[in-house]
RNA sequence: GGGCGUGUAGCUCAACAGGCAGAGCAGUGGCCUUUUAAGCCAUUGGUUCAGGGUUCGAAUCCCUGCACGCUCACCA
């Protein structure tokens, strides 16, 4: 480890203070209360008649050091915020004075016992009569100053650095309080999530990671390899196939929220490995789906926010039910003024694209074309939230035919603020006409497209016994959290997002 | 992968049109017994992302590379 001159002077510190006896890095700490604790109980006691001094333990990292002589003031932060600390030659010493602030910087854990009073500017502040480090920092957090006007916290020369925070999240977090929110949030979202589903009778699961055949989404897999059985493995790029696998098995309502791993482009909506959320519900379709997800979003909205207007990018997202429902023909028809019902046949609808002056990708089948309109032409405008359904059957393997129309499946997506959050769909529990997808998807790419789907003859063999009808529902919820804190990137809601290797790492 | 932009002290940023690389904060030394971006005096600190080129002279202009951001393509 390269050390700069600041952190030479501090190692420095550490040596003297063990030749001093003093251990640096101590074994136990005594706090006996956080900082909010110790101000409430101050604040409690300071309206009895007669009230007995509030002494505690307090404990928490040095943010802001103000040395006046005679006297130092200083803020610790701990878990549960903010409380300022006195020292006082009085009661500590002309020597521990000076201990305190010739070994004590910006950044080391310190535990403090002391007396709780109020300044003469009215904050509730510790007296320390006894002090010690917990914990000496070396190298110096990556932020400036912090200013306190009325109870806000002003950040001067903030840690803004996008690298630096993502590469050392540890240290945005330890200096940037409203990342720490971040993932407050995002822990509160997961949990409501999951109380939502388990009250509702889902049983939460756990399915292969490593999977021998990946499948139930299109995208390229990471590729990773068994030593020991000489077996290749892929990491899982969707839970799909596994979770139905078990309404087979007889369990009617099951969820699974996990990571999963695409190896394609990176963005500000796309991470490598990303938490989704799937859910399948035996005896429901997509319709029913629809309404659960209505009602899971409000839920979580209610539980998290307290309300259900959400303010991102600039907008109101109002996540009331009902959500606005627009077939994804009816919506082509409103953006780009093609009507796909007219158009059955690939080739159709490619010349029908071309007069509109819009580019077709060479080799693509019909479904590919119509989701590249929907990408471009309806995604972005779609901020409240809004569900688009009945989706081309080419490219929803896995999804069930409308009954009065073969081209056409039973799928929707739930699109927010110019994001698909999510994707739905009446599962398909045909294992005929299951296979016969499988092999249709061989057929329709070419055999390096990402988009085939392997096939998966246990999955055949599985469903051979018997599926029930089910509606089977999968979100992204990097991308919920983001709508949630209002964050545009998807790496501000990941903690260590994935970033290009550094050589001097 | 393509396009645009950014990279200067520990942090946040300056440095015009090529002419001695700077400020605030942090650090160090000193003064200061109710401050809160404390203040005052003094002071240390630089491979200007890396490598090459043009020039009497490069943080600045050119080339290559690296990283990050935005964006396009692919995907959730």
């Amino acid at each position: 480890m390269e050390l700069s001159e600041l952190e030479k002077i501090r190692l420095k510190k550490v040596f003297e203070l063990r030749a001093g006896g003093i251990e640096p890095y101590p074994t136990r700490a005594n706090r006996t209360h956080t900082s909010q604790e110790a101000i409430a109980a101050f604040e409690a006691a300071e309206k009895q008649a007669d009230p007995a001094p509030v002494e505690v333990t307090l404990a928490g990292r040095l943010r802001a050091i103000r040395p006046m002589g005679k006297v130092v003031f200083a803020h610790i932060e701990d878990g549960a915020g903010r409380i300022q600390l006195f020292f006082r030659v009085n009661e500590l010493g002309e020597d521990q004075l000076r201990h305190f602030t010739e070994y004590f910087d910006l950044g080391d854990f310190i535990e403090a016992f002391g007396v709780m009073f109020r300044t003469r500017t009215g904050e509730v502040t510790l007296h320390v009569h006894r002090f010690r480090m917990l914990a000496k920092a070396i190298s110096p957090l990556p932020a400036a100053k912090d200013e306190v006007v009325d109870g806000q916290i002003i950040r001067h020369a903030t840690l803004s650095d996008p690298e630096l925070r993502y590469r050392q999240r540890y240290a945005d977090l330890a200096v940037n309080p409203e990342v720490r929110e971040i993932f407050r949030k995002r822990a509160a979202i997961v949990r409501a999530l999951r109380e939502f589903l388990d009250e509702r009778g889902f049983l939460e699961v756990e399915t292969p990671i490593l999977q021998p055949i990946y499948g139930g989404a299109a995208a390229r897999p990471f590729i990773t390899y068994h030593n020991q059985l000489k077996q290749q493995l892929y990491l899982r790029i969707s839970f799909e196939l596994y979770l139905k696998r078990l309404l087979v098995g007889g369990y009617e309502r099951v969820y699974e929220i996990g990571r999963d791993f695409r190896n394609e482009g990176v963005s500000f909506k796309h991470n490598p490995e990303f938490t989704q959320l799937e859910f399948y519900m035996a005896y429901a379709d997509y319709l029913k789906v629809m309404s659960l997800t209505e009602e899971m979003l409000a839920y979580v909205c209610d539980r998290v926010l307290g309300t259900r207007q959400v303010t991102f990018n600039g907008h109101v997202i109002d996540f009331n039910p009902p959500w606005r429902r627009i077939s994804l023909r009816e919506a082509l028809i409103e953006a780009v003024g093609i009507d796909i019902a007219q158009h059955p046949t690939t080739e159709s609808l490619a010349e029908a694209m071309r007069q509109k002056g819009l580019a077709v990708k060479p080799n693509a089948p019909r479904g590919k074309l119509i989701e590249g309109m929907l990408g471009d032409f309806v995604e972005p405008n779609l901020i409240q939230p809004t569900f688009i359904y009945d989706y081309p059957r080419d490219i929803s393997p896995l999804a069930k035919n409308k009954p009065d129309d073969p081209n056409t499946v039973e799928r929707f997506e739930g699109y927010v603020g110019g994001m698909e959050l999510c994707n739905a769909f009446t599962e398909l529990n045909d294992p005929l006409e299951q296979e016969k997808r499988f092999l249709e998807m061989g057929r329709t790419y070419e055999a390096e497209d990402e988009d085939r789907h392997p096939m998966d003859e246990d999955y055949l063999r599985a469903m051979a016994y018997g599926m029930p009808p089910n509606g089977g529902f999968g979100m992204g919820v990097d991308r919920l959290v983001m709508l949630l804190t209002d964050r545009r990137s998807i790496r501000e809601v990941i903690l260590f997002p994935h970033l290009r290797e550094r050589e001097d790492d």
